[in-house]
DNA sequence: TTCTAACTTGGACACGTGTCCAGTCAAGTG
DNA sequence: CACTTGACTGGACACGTGTCCAAGTTAGAA
């Protein structure tokens, strides 16, 4: 049973639910998100368009619900005994999934930016689960007064990564490279 | 004389791009960035879609030469005796502009994330501009071998919080807010 | 004034998005 | 077995994007 675009989803419309995300997964990789159609993604995956759109609200959504899929799958734990190692390895751990898919890190980018209102609970869902990663990873190392605004400036720079990414300044193998200082320095003096 | 598109303009086209670009910027006030089409814009500027279309290469284009333009127009001086408090009035004059125009903020974020080569150009001037910016904000405040870093997280963090209210999380009045304490975060032990 | 080069235009084009709906198909229930 | 129900389909639709081009129009040089 999963929850997708507009409704709950199982029995048969669940396989077929599943088809059509495999496909979209495999379309993105072949050629791309800018050449990719929800029509072909439909043609990949056996289906009509007119299908495809029952189970996915928008070209948007798709991309959307496969990095929600995709980020999901894998939940590493932090490793090290300090803050900043664990969340070196938090960030390293995201970097290394972002850097095996850079296609649908580049589809999403845009993608979660939609106003399209299934993409926006995906936003959250998504944004909450950077913020939470990041949370487990500090534990209870930065007092209690200060967890607030470091959080946050970690989600923000994090973002903002993924956005330089998504516009090519950041190649998505450097990410982990160019983040680790940054996140050094947001740390700084708060351990 | 102004660098547009594909070209530079300048005489009778420079009159014609000024129109287009006023009447962009109307339109985008006036029915906001999802709603506006080329063609409307064309209207408003008494020109015909074929003519938009060799001024502009695309509406990203044409979102994102707009903030350009809008950003370039205000260059206030930091103010404050230390770097922080000069970043934050960099910051705050840079939040009230987005929070004057939210809709052409609203529209820029996805916007530069075209692969358009005509965006691409601004997209680098406009990253370049946010640097700088912190770059003269905190002048030489931050021992050498870590100002790389420190602004790499200051413009990250900017970026992100830009993602943010582009998504919607962040109204773009409470930006500011946002990104103080995120600022301080990002400096502290840096001074 | 006439010529020329730059500028503009209407209108069609190929293509993508997302919607809609009447009609077909398949499964499992009674 | 006939029936109901949910899933699926084909095909048209309205609309936007960005491109193209032959045919005007305009301004300034000669």
């Amino acid at each position: 049973m999963s929850i997708v675009a507009r409704q709950v989803v199982d029995g048969r419309r669940a396989e077929t639910l599943e088809r059509l995300l495999e496909a979209g997964g495999e379309e993105l990789r072949a050629v791309g998100h800018e050449a990719l159609t929800v029509r072909t993604v439909a043609a990949r995956a056996g289906v009509s368009p007119a299908t495809a759109y029952t189970y996915v609200a928008s070209k948007n959504h798709l991309f959307a619900e496969l990095f929600w899929r995709y980020l999901d799958a894998e939940r590493p734990e932090p490793t090290g005994t300090d803050a900043l190692a664990r969340l070196r390895s938090t960030t390293r751990s995201l970097c290394e999934r972002l850097a095996a898919a850079p296609e649908l890190a580049a589809a999403v980018t845009p993608a979660l930016l939609s106003s399209d209102p299934d993409v926006e609970r995906l936003r959250l869902r998504i944004g909450g689960e950077f913020l939470a990663r990041f949370a487990a990873a500090i534990g209870d190392d930065v007092p209690e007064d200060r967890v607030g605004p470091v959080l946050e400036a970690l989600v923000m720079a994090f973002s903002g990564a993924l956005l330089q990414s998504g516009m090519g300044l950041i190649a998505y193998t450097d990410l982990a490279d160019r983040l680790d200082p940054v996140v050094a320095a947001i740390m700084e003096g708060h351990l």
